[in-house]
RNA sequence: CGGGGUGUGGCGCAACGGUGGCGCACGUGCUUUGGGAGCACGAGGAUGUGGGUUCGAAUCCCACCGCCCCGACCA
């Protein structure tokens, strides 16, 4: 029985184990829905509920809406169950994501979360990554990993596997969990602890089929976002940890991203802060003036030490300290007016980490903190920023308390180890490529692509036998987007006051049906109950509302829940000839003759 | 790891030294059915954990744990 216009309240009372009608289809496979998901849904049988308040916990739209409506729930600090809605939804990102790497060749396959530590002991990465690494040990005593990410296992496989060149080019991929012990995690699903990973890799026999296969990569990313409804922008951005010789991040655009994006809306350059290298204003061409030491008392920073002297700050350098892989001092100089950037700090000096140096490290070196230069330091790595190398009589830091120097200039009066790009760019600085002012906006990286070249298998001895008949290290690419974090972000993309707004394409349901006053008319429910199991039966996923609630409720859950279409069904939408469609996204909404829902459930 | 918050029923909150309440949600019954309905009855709590102060602690003190935010860090 299906008795919603025999017995009031039927969807509460009827028994979860009863045999339902055609519309539970279970054992149905639709298009691109996976076996053991059912196809359509009635929400008096869903394992979910909604709030009517938002979590206390919850701050960003998507977090509070995946969990105000059933999505998500969180089950520790940066760890989420995804719900049977949820869960749906990250099926339907997957199946994108999947398609778009399938079309390129790419081969879907499975590698294990838990890995021996041997592995991660051959390339290094044991020992250079920290605390956010997962280690424990087996009942045997062997030290295991949880895996962050695949280099290891895949280079392991192509040297087992890969013999020759013949077996190049080669592009595999898998989605699995990760655990990355984050020293912080935040945002709901944007940012978290353990989550699903798409990482592909390519295998190459040199840099050129490496270029090649990360184009294709590219190209797939671009695609993938483009169907997920993410406006993903894609920035040059760092190699970090990884390794490798050029990498692009796929950012989505939003306040509460972590990275700084710049962006030029003129000529489309686009990079992350880290590695963005724009231009500042030229120093002025100016003759070398006397040295001279100047009392500026309560100057130790460089907006009161420009008042004081009456200079631009850009007329300053300024002095940051930093102690790299907590051995080397290293004193890094840049203009008043411009911050230093440790991305291009730590790259420049080749070091891993990097941290601010304590106050006491620095009077070691002979300088004094807030009145620092580099002269008359000792023992300091002193880096300096092209921009200050290029100028000429700038004031700085006297290391002595309350004194300045005036007109310092290079070579002249200290020697820097190195001279590089050291410094962050700003809005307004000019564009690297077309010189106009660039914009900075916060984006949240969902997907990256990198360029690894040979780092894991040289590391591990996977080469393959050449044309030449010499052995060559395989060339590798590295490739991943992170599933829940794409999920989040569509939900940052496509809601409103009332609630999330799916794009069709990853929408857990197609369409959510509403019956509406099906106690007072059977037809009511005779009707929803018969669109329900013609989309049911046709694979289209639908969701059913045949809760006995109020009207109000029903509307409400809908809207917040945020299938594309919902349809209505009533004694007044009856009257009107068929029943209500209304469009989630737009509010657009209009009653059909039933053969034409029936269509559009059909699809 | 620093800084700031916060832990009370499924969710949101109150009680701030004298036997723990409210709204929502939940159960039962009746009424109600186009925008989070009404009435009645009802179930559900070692107030994060452990110490301490006190005649008496959800409340004050200490420690620990959890969670959130900012920063450091990180993909």
């Amino acid at each position: 029985m299906n008795g919603v216009h025999t017995t009031p309240r039927a969807g509460r009372r009827a028994s979860r184990h009863d045999a339902r009608d055609g519309a539970r289809t279970g054992a149905r496979t639709g298009q691109g829905v996976r076996p053991g998901i059912l196809s359509s849904m009635r929400l008096s049988q869903l394992f979910f509920t909604t709030l009517r308040d938002d979590p206390a916990d919850a701050e960003m739209p998507s977090h509070r809406l995946l969990v105000r409506a059933g999505y998500v729930r969180q089950l520790g600090a940066g760890i989420y169950t995804l719900l049977p809605l949820g869960y749906r939804v990250a099926k339907r990102v997957e199946q994108v994501i999947r398609e778009e790497m399938d079309a390129i060749g790419s081969q879907e396959m499975e590698m294990p979360v838990v890995h021996p530590a041997d592995l991660w002991k051959e390339t290094g990465r044991w020992y250079a990554i920290g605390p956010e690494m997962a280690r424990f040990k087996d009942r045997g005593g062997h030290d295991m990993v949880l895996a962050m990410t695949h280099e290891e296992v895949v280079a392991d496989l192509l040297r087992d596997i890969v013999q020759s060149y013949r077996q190049l080019p080669l592009m595999v991929y898998h989605f699995q969990t990760k655990f990355r012990d984050e020293p912080r995690s935040r945002g709901g699903l944007i940012r978290v602890r353990e989550f699903v990973m798409k990482d592909a890799y390519t295998c190459d026999v040199d840099e050129a089929g490496l270029d090649v296969s990360y184009q294709k990569q590219y190209g797939a990313y671009a695609r993938i976002f483009e169907r997920l409804g993410i406006g993903a922008v894609a920035v040059a951005s760092d190699v970090g940890m990884m390794g490798g010789s050029q990498a692009h991040e796929f950012m989505f655009l939003n306040p509460a991203g972590e990275d700084v994006l710049v962006l030029c809306e003129k000529c489309g350059f686009s990079s992350n802060r880290q590695v963005a290298r724009t231009r500042a204003s030229e120093p002025p061409a100016e003759e070398p003036l006397p040295l001279e030491e100047v009392e500026t008392p309560g100057t130790a920073t460089i907006a009161d030490l420009a008042a004081f002297l009456g200079v631009d700050a850009e007329r300053t350098a300024k002095a940051a300290f930093f102690v790299a892989d907590g051995e080397r001092f290293v004193a890094a100089i840049v203009r008043g007016d411009m911050e230093v950037n440790e991305t291009k700090l730590v790259n420049a000096i080749k070091a891993s980490t990097l941290r601010a140096a304590q106050v006491d490290e620095i009077r070691a070196t002979g300088m004094v903190p807030g009145y620092a230069s580099p002269i008359g330091a000792r023992g300091a790595l002193v880096v300096v920023d092209e921009l200050v190398a290029r100028s000429s009589n700038l004031v700085a830091g006297a290391n002595r308390e309350g004194y300045h120097l005036r007109n310092v200039n290079i070579p002249r009066d200290y020697t820097p180890d190195l001279v590089v790009d050291l410094s962050s760019a700003r809005e307004g600085d000019g564009c690297p490529t077309c010189g106009s002012p660039v914009i900075l906006r916060n984006g949240i990286e969902v997907g990256n692509i990198f360029k690894l070249g040979t780092k894991y298998t040289t590391a591990l001895g996977a080469n393959y036998l050449g044309e030449d008949g010499l052995e060559h290290p395989i060339v590798m690419g590295s490739y991943g987007i992170g599933v829940g974090r794409a999920v989040a972000c569509i939900v940052e993309a496509h809601h409103d006051e009332k609630g999330i707004a799916w794009p069709a394409e990853v929408a857990p349901y197609a369409a959510h049906i509403v019956a509406i006053g099906a106690v007072r008319d059977p037809k009511v429910a005779e009707v929803a109950d018969g669109l329900h199991a013609l989309a049911a039966a046709s694979g289209r996923e639908a969701l059913y509302d045949d809760r006995d609630e109020s009207p109000g409720v029903k509307f409400t859950d809908a809207e917040l829940m945020g299938m594309p279409l919902i349809v209505t069904v009533s004694p007044r939408s009856l009257a009107a000839g068929g029943a209500e469609v209304t469009v989630r996204a737009t509010g657009e909404r209009s009653v059909m003759p039933l053969s034409e829902v029936e269509a559009l459930l059909r699809g």
